[in-house]
DNA sequence: TCTGGGGTCCTAGGACCC
DNA sequence: TCTGGGGTCCTAGGACCC
């Protein structure tokens, strides 16, 4: 049994590209929400040296000079096509993990028959129906897939396989531990004391030192490693444990009420996530901080236990407003404020309040639940068919200064009925009948329209 | 001038129980 | 000299991922 790794190669880049051809060949990076860092790179601007992460004013220069085609984030594009490419591979296995937007582990049965013959196949395979460029790792455990579709993103194939652990070992002693899948900085660096500097020290050290260090984590790595499989992949998706809204703002803001409204949005999509993941929360944490960066930075959060679960907007609004005027401080020059969602369980298992009922018995009014999720569904529907906030709760809105950048973002092609491409097709009776001039129908794609 | 957002898992230690 | 033993639950913080 072998396990694949599909990579989508530098994915934004790539949704980019499916739908402006023109993009092809040419320096692109996609931007992090508010513009504020760079999220992909094409491989024209990994060659210019441009690093992950990297705040955008600090390439500014360097895309004047090369003419760098700049993109704000577009999720409501990318999340549309990794689900095309994942539904893609669903013909190729029925066990898959969806690790991430850009990223699934497949199981591979033996009777697949050659594996890097099968690798290519579901590699033009996603390539032909979503136009997304995969590379595909495959090996005995998760840990080594990781490794092979490193060399496999460097192979002209595209597919690389790992027969078995011993034969990694000749790429993990090139490879620098902390490139270790799980294996991160902070650790990294520990190895590195410890003078473990390769990947391969680090699977051929005293068993001891890593699992004292690390727990069971390092337990797991060092196994996997050897290939012997403990992390299973997971089909299922397991219910969410937290959920979190906040942004950055574009400018920093100061006032109470600005700062009300912003976290008024992020409770309101909170709660509709909720929703949609048929959770209830039994406690709300909001925070707002000011810049990392500055003289003196400031955080501050306020935890909220909720009297009994619930996903209800205006309930969840009205302790969020509470506790952000407790913490909020006069001429603080906030940028970010946001809430996070948890204690999460499951719509159903929905607890009731004493004090719910004991209200109910002084007031002879009981508070009506049914109507209160009928008007959230109403509300959760009227935003999904006419878009996002058509229909809010009065908090939230309207003049919204603070709103993030995104000056960049590119249509969104395959879920807004306003911005879908537009298709020009020459058709030309005369020519219809030049049997050689059909077979290459003359095609006008989206292409010059931004 | 400018520096993202959203998650998960694990562990240690404190509080508390009998 | 010598201050029990065994357990649960919760929380904060560390580390990691894309």
């Amino acid at each position: 049994m072998s396990i694949a790794l599909v990579d989508c190669n530098n994915f934004y880049v790539s949704c980019e590209r499916v739908f402006q051809l023109r993009l092809r060949g040419q320096p692109i990076v996609v931007l992090s929400n508010n513009d504020g860092c760079v999220v992909a790179r094409s491989p024209e601007v990994k060659a210019l040296g441009v690093s992950m992460g990297v705040p955008y004013f600090k390439i500014q220069e360097l895309v004047r000079q090369h003419q760098i085609h700049v993109f704000s984030s577009n999720y409501a594009l990318y999340g549309d096509l990794s689900n095309r490419v994942m539904l893609t591979l669903g013909y190729f296995s029925s066990e898959i993990e969806v690790y991430s937007i850009d990223e699934a582990f497949m199981r591979l049965s033996p009777h697949f028959g050659d594996s890097i013959e099968y690798g290519s196949q579901i590699r033009s395979t996603v390539q032909q129906w979503t136009g997304v460029p995969v590379s595909i790792g495959i090996a005995p455990t998760k840990v080594l897939a990781k490794v092979a579709i490193e060399v496999a993103k460097k192979s002209s194939r595209g597919v690389f396989a790992l027969a078995s652990a011993e034969q990694a070992d000749e790429y993990l002693a090139k490879m620098p531990v902390r490139d270790i899948w799980g294996l991160g900085s902070r650790l990294g660096h520990w190895s590195a004391t410890q003078g473990i500097s390769t990947a391969l020290e680090f699977k051929q050290a005293r068993p001891k030192l890593i699992v004292k260090k690390m727990g069971v984590m390092g337990r797991r790595l060092l196994l996997e490693l050897h290939g012997f499989s403990c992390l299973p992949i997971e089909t299922e998706s397991k219910p969410k444990q937290e959920t979190c809204v906040s942004r950055s703002f574009g400018q920093p803001v100061t006032s109470l009420p600005e700062l009300k409204q912003a976290l008024a949005l992020y409770v309101n999509r909170a709660a509709e996530k909720l929703r949609r993941q048929q959770q209830v929360a039994t406690e709300m944490t909001i925070f707002a901080n000011t810049s990392r960066f500055i003289e003196h930075p400031h955080s501050s959060s306020k935890t909220v236990k909720l009297p009994s679960g619930t996903n209800f907007t205006p309930e969840l609004l009205g302790y969020a407003i509470a506790a952000l005027s407790q913490i909020y401080l006069p001429n603080c020059p906030y940028k970010k404020v946001g809430v996070v969602m948890s204690g999460l369980h499951s719509e159903q298992m929905r607890q009731g309040n004493l004090f719910d009922l004991l209200e109910t018995i002084q007031t002879s009014q009981s508070r009506d639940l049914e109507r209160e999720r009928l008007l959230c569904e109403i509300v959760d529907r009227l935003n999904s068919r006419y878009g996002a906030e058509t229909v809010t709760f009065g908090l939230v809105g309207k003049s919204q200064g603070w709103r993030l950048r995104c000056d960049r973002r590119s249509p969104r092609f395959t879920t807004c009925w306003s911005e879908l491409p537009v298709v020009k097709a020459d058709y030309n009776f005369a020519e219809q009948s030049n049997p050689e001039y059909n077979s290459r129908s003359k095609v006008n794609c989206w292409a010059n329209r931004s």
